[in-house]
RNA sequence: GGAUGGGUUCCCGAGUGGCCAAAGGGAGCAGACUGUAAAUCUGCCGUCGCAGACUUCGGUGGUUCGAAUCCACCCCCAUCCA
């Protein structure tokens, strides 16, 4: 099957560029890339889309270029967001860099030759602005830039030039990526769509050869909100940020209208089955989020991590005996003396934001500790209440976590 | 550089001297209902907290018993003109 069918059979298909040409190209190795900002050690949700995407376009033969954008951070792309980025240091970016390679070694073979990770700071630190402006600044029109989606909509709340500039920054990696690797294609999130066609159209006018833009579907929710967003933020890949327990119980909670989507999107299940789980209804459904969690839940994390998080919520939603990884907190005796008020053991395990917060909770009937609900603000925890295996604090319908004395 | 309109709590957006921690909506959290879903209804929703205290309305100073609200200067943004 041709990849570009598999991207639209699957949903990954948003806008592209030259579509008849494209097929043609992508039935011989054709390098590509991907730009990602390496503003963060970790990756969220929201990269793992074109991830998944570069994993299908290796699998089917073609290398690809992970972009890591410490020269563009240093701009900020103005799509989307107004605040201006934090300027990174060298040091913070190969931190990151590092960090993120590692996650993107779960799918995607780095070996000899397979794939290339390349940083734009390398090039784009060194450039000099009048001759970047005579090379590169002549092939863009500001009249068609103006028209881009992406700035338009600045257009109303203001625009820095700076941020203007963007664009080039980005069309520019295109062209040096063309000239060192003869990378054809860039692939990307659908808000990037603009930054992505002007890196395609600068190397066709620049080099008179074949360059193509592809983008991909953004993760979102049914109701067009991005997806990945939780309490704490951002949907981390990285297990010290969103433990697997809670990367599961995210997609274990999905909208019941956005379970086949994702099924498409975020895992490498062949279709009929994804099918088949998408037409589930009632709850029926919760099956296909049972397997969508661990899918995903494996990808990421591995398969044993996947398997201990759909035990512990397996357990805990099933009752029964409590097995599997839930997030716990190991309290020593001294740290229990001090202060065994339920409330402050709440705030210390971080299920509440502070004493405050955990005694707005107890007060809405939201506590139970070993599943008996707690409604009395003072209520202490004494130390033979907690059980070897650790006393279960349970705040909410989904949220638990363990109490443990060390 | 000039003219005009603006900058309010996570977001949008009311508020023009005390009744303002600041309407309303959204987001978020919790309760009920459910399928660990959605929709709906209810409560919470600046910070810490038992009470109560403390900090916010672009910034800095000022007027006043009292300022998000009045004055001065400054910074930032939008629109139009140069």
């Amino acid at each position: 099957m041709h990849i570009l069918d598999i991207f639209k059979e699957r949903g990954f298909f948003a806008q592209v560029t030259f579509e008849e040409e494209l097929y043609k190209q992508l039935e011989e190795p054709t390098t590509f890339y991907v730009g990602f900002d390496p503003t963060g050690d970790s990756l969220h949700i929201g990269h793992y889309i074109p991830i998944i995407a570069m994993a299908h376009m290796q699998r089917a033969g073609h290398r690809p270029i992970a972009l890591m954008g410490g020269g563009t951070a240093m701009v900020g792309d103005p799509s989307g967001k107004t605040e201006l980025r934090q300027m990174l240091t060298p040091e913070t970016i190969r931190h990151n860099v590092a960090g993120i390679k590692k996650q993107m070694e779960r799918f995607l073979d780095f070996g000899e030759g397979k794939a290339i990770i390349v940083n734009n700071a390398d090039w784009l630190l060194k450039l000099n602005y009048v001759d970047f402006l005579r090379e590169i600044g002549v092939y863009f029109s500001v009249n068609q830039m103006l028209t881009a989606e992406c700035y338009k909509q600045r257009l109303e709340k203001g625009l820095t030039f700076f941020e203007f500039n963007y664009m080039l920054m980005q069309g520019y990696d295109f062209l040096e990526l063309f000239r060192r690797y003869g990378c054809r294609l860039q692939l990307g999130g659908d808000d990037q769509w603009s930054n992505i066609l002007a890196g395609a159209d600068l190397v066709r006018r620049k080099e008179r050869e074949k360059a193509f833009a592809l983008t991909c579907k953004l993760l979102l929710t049914g109701d067009g909100m991005k997806m990945g967003k939780t309490v704490k933020g951002a949907l981390w890949l990285d297990p010290a940020k969103t433990t697997p327990y809670e990367f599961y119980q995210y997609f274990r909670n999905v909208d019941d209208a956005d379970v086949e989507k994702c099924l498409a999107l975020l895992t490498f299940l062949p279709m009929d089955e994804v099918r088949r789980l998408g037409s589930l209804r009632d709850s029926g459904i919760n099956e296909a989020k049972r397997v969508l969690a661990f899918e995903v839940t494996k990808l990421i994390h591995g398969e044993e991590e996947a398997g201990k998080a759909q035990q512990a919520a397996a357990s805990l939603f099933g009752g029964g005996s409590l097995e599997g990884s839930v997030p716990t907190t190991a309290l020593s005796r001294e740290e229990l003396l001090e202060d065994n008020r339920l409330t402050t053991l709440l705030a210390r395990c971080g299920l509440a934001k502070s004493r405050g917060a955990a005694r707005k909770l107890v007060e809405q009937n939201a506590v139970s500790v070993a599943d008996v609900k707690i409604t009395d603000v003072e209520a202490r925890i004494a130390e033979d209440q907690i059980p070897a295996d650790g006393l279960m604090l349970k705040v909410g319908k989904k949220t638990h976590h363990r109490l443990t004395l060390r």
